[in-house]
Formats: C-alpha cells, sequence, structure tokens
DNA sequence: TCTGCTAACATATACACAGG
DNA sequence: CCTGTGTATATGTTAGCAGA
C-alpha cells in the first residue's frame, strides 16, 4: 500500500501516519509535521493538502532559482567533489556529462518531472545495461535530493520512478584443475608473480599494484594491505585532457589489513626484490598499472585455454578454495578485508554453494543410471 | 528498543580502441 | 610491449525501514 517516498507508513496501533515537511532549519536539516488518520486513503488525501498548505512558505526561501539541470548538476558536483573521494567523484561527473545532461540537462530545473526521468531510462535501456542505468539513476536523485534540501525543489521526482531491476551477472570462480595449470604456468613465466599472489592472497589488482617493499614483513610472513592503485580521468569538462595515476587508501577502511603470505610466495618476492631497485613491489620507477596486469593475466589465460574469467575471479578463486578448504566465513571475509561477511556471503560463497548444488545434482544423475 | 534486510550511496575493476 | 583515453559495470558500506 505505502510506496517508498510517500512518507506514509502504517503505525503499530493500527492508525496511518503521514510526514510532511513543515520546516527546514538552517542548516537544511528537516523538521516534519504529522497527521494520522484511520486508513492509507485518508492519510494520502490530507497529506497532499499539507503539503500545498507549507509549500509556499518554505518554497519563498529559494524559489527564485532559475537555473537548468545541468547547471544545477554542475554546481551540485563542485561541492560533491570535496566529500567524496576522486574516483567516485569522476565516476559521478562521468554519468552526469555522459547521459543526463545530453538528455534532460536543459530542462528547467524545477520543471523536471517523474516524466521526463521515465523517458530518459527509456533512452538509456536502448544502450546500457540495467545496472548501469540504476548507477546513473542514483546519481540523479542524489543530486536532486541536494536542491530539495537547498529548498530550490519541493520533492524529489525521481523517488516517483522506479528503478529498474539490476540483472549483473557473477563473476565465476577457477575450476581446481585451471588453478593449478595457472599456478604451474604462472610461476614459471616472468609476469606470473601478480597472478600467484592473487590467488593466494585474494588482493584486489589495486592492492596489488600499490605494494611496496615496506609492507612486507619476510621475518613475520605477512602483508600490509595499505594502499591502491588506479588511473583515473581527472580533467574538467571542457578541460585538457589528461588521466593520471592515483595513489590512495584502499577501497574502504576495512580494507587495511595484514594477510599471511605462503612459503612458496616469499621465496618468489625475496627473488624479486634482489633484482629491482624500485620501491614498489611490481614496476619500475612508479608502480605498475593495473591495466598491465590484466594485460598479461589475459594473455596467459588464453594460452591455457580458459575463458570467461577476468583478474578479480582471481578473488573469488582465493575464496572459494578456502571456504573449500574449511576456512570460516568470518576468517574469509576478514582476508578479503570485508566490513561485513554479509557481502562475503552473498558475493563469493553463494557461487561455490550453487556450484556444489549443481555437482550434487551430476552425481544423483549417475547413480540412478 | 532491537534487528534483519534492502535500497541508497560510494568506490572499485573491466574492457575497448588508438597510438608510440 | 606499454601507455592514454573513454566508458561500462561489479563490488563494498551505510542508512533507514519494517517487523518483532
Amino acid at each position: 500500500m505505502s510506496k517508498p517516498g510517500e512518507n506514509i507508513y502504517k503505525r503499530k496501533d493500527g492508525r496511518w501516519e503521514g510526514r510532511y515537511i513543515k520546516n527546514r532549519k538552517d542548516d537544511g536539516t528537516i523538521q516534519y509535521g504529522y497527521i494520522y488518520q484511520r486508513t492509507y486513503n485518508a492519510v494520502k488525501e490530507q497529506l497532499i493538502l499539507m503539503k500545498s498548505l507549507y509549500y509556499h512558505e518554505y518554497h519563498s526561501l529559494n524559489s527564485n532559482y532559475t537555473g537548468n539541470l545541468q547547471q544545477w548538476g554542475i554546481f551540485w558536483l563542485s561541492n560533491v567533489k570535496e566529500k567524496v573521494k576522486l574516483s567516485t567523484y569522476t565516476s559521478y561527473r562521468n554519468k552526469l556529462y555522459q547521459h543526463i545532461f545530453p538528455e534532460i540537462g536543459q530542462i528547467q530545473l524545477k520543471q523536471v518531472s517523474a516524466q521526463h526521468i521515465e523517458n530518459l531510462i527509456i533512452c538509456l535501456e536502448a544502450k546500457l545495461s540495467r545496472s548501469s542505468i540504476r548507477v546513473i539513476l542514483q546519481v540523479l536523485k542524489t543530486c536532486m535530493k541536494e536542491a530539495v534540501k537547498q529548498g530550490i525543489l519541493f520533492d524529489n521526482p525521481c523517488l516517483k520512478v522506479s528503478m529498474p531491476m539490476p540483472n549483473s551477472k557473477k563473476v565465476r570462480s577457477l575450476t581446481i584443475d585451471e588453478e593449478s595449470n595457472l599456478q604451474k604456468y604462472s610461476r614459471n613465466h616472468p609476469k606470473g608473480l601478480p597472478i600467484l599472489l592473487a590467488l593466494q592472497t585474494g588482493l584486489r589488482i589495486g592492492e596489488i599494484c600499490g605494494l611496496k617493499w615496506e609492507d612486507i614483513d619476510f621475518y613475520a610472513n605477512v602483508l600490509n594491505v595499505s594502499r591502491t592503485i588506479q588511473r583515473l580521468p581527472t580533467f574538467e569538462p571542457n578541460e585538457k585532457k589528461r588521466t593520471k595515476i592515483v595513489e590512495q587508501l584502499p577501497k574502504s577502511n576495512n580494507s587495511m589489513r595484514i594477510i599471511p603470505i605462503s612459503n612458496s610466495i616469499r621465496v618468489e618476492l625475496l627473488r624479486l626484490k634482489e633484482l629491482t631497485e624500485s620501491q614498489y613491489v611490481f614496476g619500475t620507477k612508479g608502480p605498475i598499472e593495473p591495466r598491465l596486469i590484466t594485460y598479461w593475466f589475459k594473455k596467459i589465460i588464453s594460452e591455457l585455454g580458459i575463458y570467461d574469467v577476468c583478474f578479480h575471479s582471481l578473488r573469488h578463486t582465493f575464496a572459494t578454495r578456502c571456504l573449500e578448504k574449511g576456512v570460516t566465513i568470518a576468517t574469509i571475509s576478514e582476508l578479503l578485508g570485508h566490513h561485513s561477511i554479509k557481502l562475503t556471503l552473498d558475493t563469493y560463497i553463494n557461487t561455490f554453494l550453487s556450484e556444489k548444488r549443481e555437482a550434487i545434482k551430476l552425481i544423483d544423475y549417475d547413480l540412478r543410471n
């Protein structure tokens, strides 16, 4: 009955509660007004009334904004830049300039309607996957939410539009055979060490690139994950284009972690250390680019005849092997640097279980025949 | 007041094409 | 063989709702 964004809720006592924005404090936070009725529809009706009642008062604050969506979006971006990581900012910027501004950027901010957004979705569906469209809409939603907070808009039209459901496909793990082939091959390949490292530690590609010798403790045989490398487009629109290698803290605070290394990896690392002068484990002057690791990975993979895997699959493979060997989920989660085991379970373990289920089905079939 | 769950928010990796 | 650019999509964390 009640939909998200409506601010109508069923209460424990059986009544329906509706909220409307009565006022805003100086810092922009909302002060709600409340109404109660016996039925959902009664609340909905009265809510429209209350909203229109308070509309003028609080709109007079900022109703003089006359910019279009694009102008607002650019302003919002410049604010958001301070608050998020560079990779996030560039991703937001790309979505706005690439998909949102060309379609609806010229519409007056205050005129943007749910219908406009629905049209945008239809337009995007022709070229993008649903999960990408979701991300784009999310950015738009957040952007317009800020306009609401600042009192320019009364409500956020994005909330009236239902998001397309995601259709993401899962990354698969390597099978045991594939993995052992890859291990053997990588051991004898000059560019194979990052692959071995990923298989044995579950590190992300950016974390491998960021490794410095000072992060490895050869006495305790542990490795300290404390930075990541990415290449990001750092230019602003209309500026001269330039991408840059960016060194940052890992994906999240939880990603800062200490991981034990096996003896075979230790030996390989020590051997490499003798040969290089760089402070980075991989890469000659600065850190190696993630893409270069991918490049070699793809090459090796195709020589071995392994298909539909990407470098990140090694992380999945690591998790799967740990699970098969009886490592607890909590430990796996910690090694991967996850904040909670939920993600570990959803992203990495479920695929394993479904593979297992398939295997059992096969066995079952064999027995019956 | 607690808690499990999902959607929203945030940040990473993947992949394609061009060129030195 | 490696680097630049451009863009799509997967992974990871947190906020907040609904149910108890």
